[in-house]
DNA sequence: AATAGATTGACCATCCTGGTCTACTTTTGC
DNA sequence: GCAAAAGTAGACCAGGATGGTCAATCTATT
């Protein structure tokens, strides 16, 4: 990569990463073109071969773009004081959300990388995936209280039927909303809906008071 | 379609199928290569076109294949008798497993489709794939005895939950199977931990007999 | 031997690709 | 004000792939 790219104007440099986000992102590695991608960013050809030394290049520059800001605006934002399994999950799914609606290509981005699992990267970035998932895994189940739980559930167990939970309630969501702006949808109702389910997750798990 | 097709050898009209399945599951339409498809059937590239329109009129006829295969060895092989509704899941999850064995390129053909939801396509695939959904719905759902779950829990929600908890223990189980043969690996381990999964879910979302 | 059906793959026009390079414009330094 | 430097555009390139055609060949049946 280029320097000069760093120096350009942010607005532009913005339009470009938004701009191969979004082709890489539906259009896989092989399949994006970067013809589309300048004309999309609304530059000549020859620059974006003048920042980057080629397709691959660029390709990895994305990927590291996103993995950092991944870390930056997702992991650094968990708050690890909550110890509650679920409330956890619940903070988390704001975070994504929140990240999802500034950055949606990015997002999808990341997410058709992570499905076509390449092997072949350079050392440096799979390093810098591998750190991100063990970081990921820490942020939601380091510092959880265990004690929350029915004496008589397999905790372990648990944390994996409650995280498929989460994950099928976000996909139902990002299946119904496909295609809207956030921005332009109220998600309190969403919100709201997703914590009843919590409230029946924590009904069902968790050990309660007696007389209810 | 061209009825010659119907009149081949079976084994080569198989071996036909199954290259366009894989190749169209693996590349979506735009992408699939009719020069692929041939050369991995092994027959001549005129061939397809004297059997078939064009591309678009041989994948419609692979889907449609795909849809009545779903219908044949899938929906209708489930046990409606079976009242328990995570029984009737895991016996679901056994059939379409054994779908996946016999026909995995099928299964990752209808995958791939349903994720690109197409909107464009002719009505009679069209009311034959919304129909199968509907009774997708009813097999799910229909006979499932609500007196099992506990009485302080929303069974609407209940199932949502229990059905997402078992999408993301097949999608896991799918990702560390991946690229492995079924028939090369012995399954009844991982369907032992599926059933230990089973249990917990039962003893958290039904009734229990109170002296245990 | 003649005919009819089955089968092949070279061929076609078209399109798109990643990448280059020349020519042009803008900014900078003095 | 002007020359040198930096920034920018897009026509252009060779290569390759595409869906689809069709004349030529092979095979089987009479």
């Amino acid at each position: 990569m280029n320097e000069k790219f760093l120096n350009l104007d942010p607005q532009k440099q913005a339009r470009i990463i938004d701009a191969a986000l979004q082709e890489f992102g539906e259009q896989g590695y092989e399949q994006a073109s970067t013809n589309r991608i300048v004309k999309s960013a609304g530059i000549g050809k020859g620059m974006l071969f003048y920042y980057f030394k080629n397709k691959q290049s660029f390709y990895y520059y994305l990927l590291e773009y996103s993995l950092d800001l991944t870390l930056k605006d997702f992991l650094a934002k968990v708050d690890m004081e909550e110890e509650d399994f679920i409330e956890r999950l619940y903070q988390m799914a704001q975070v994504k959300l929140a990240l999802f609606d500034k950055h949606p290509d990015m997002m999808n981005f990341l997410g058709t990388f992570m499905l076509a699992n390449e092997h072949n990267l350079p050392k440096s970035i799979q390093e810098k995936y591998e750190k991100i998932q063990v970081l990921a895994h820490q942020k939601m189940f380091d510092g959880i209280n265990y004690q929350l739980f029915r004496q008589d559930v397999d905790v372990k167990k648990a944390f994996d039927l409650i995280r498929w939970s989460f994950e099928g309630y976000q996909n139902e969501l990002k299946a119904k909303l496909q295609g809207k702006k956030f921005n332009e949808i109220d998600l309190t109702p969403y919100w709201e809906e997703f914590y009843d389910y919590l409230k029946l997750l924590k009904q069902v798990y968790y050990e309660n008071e007696e007389g209810k």
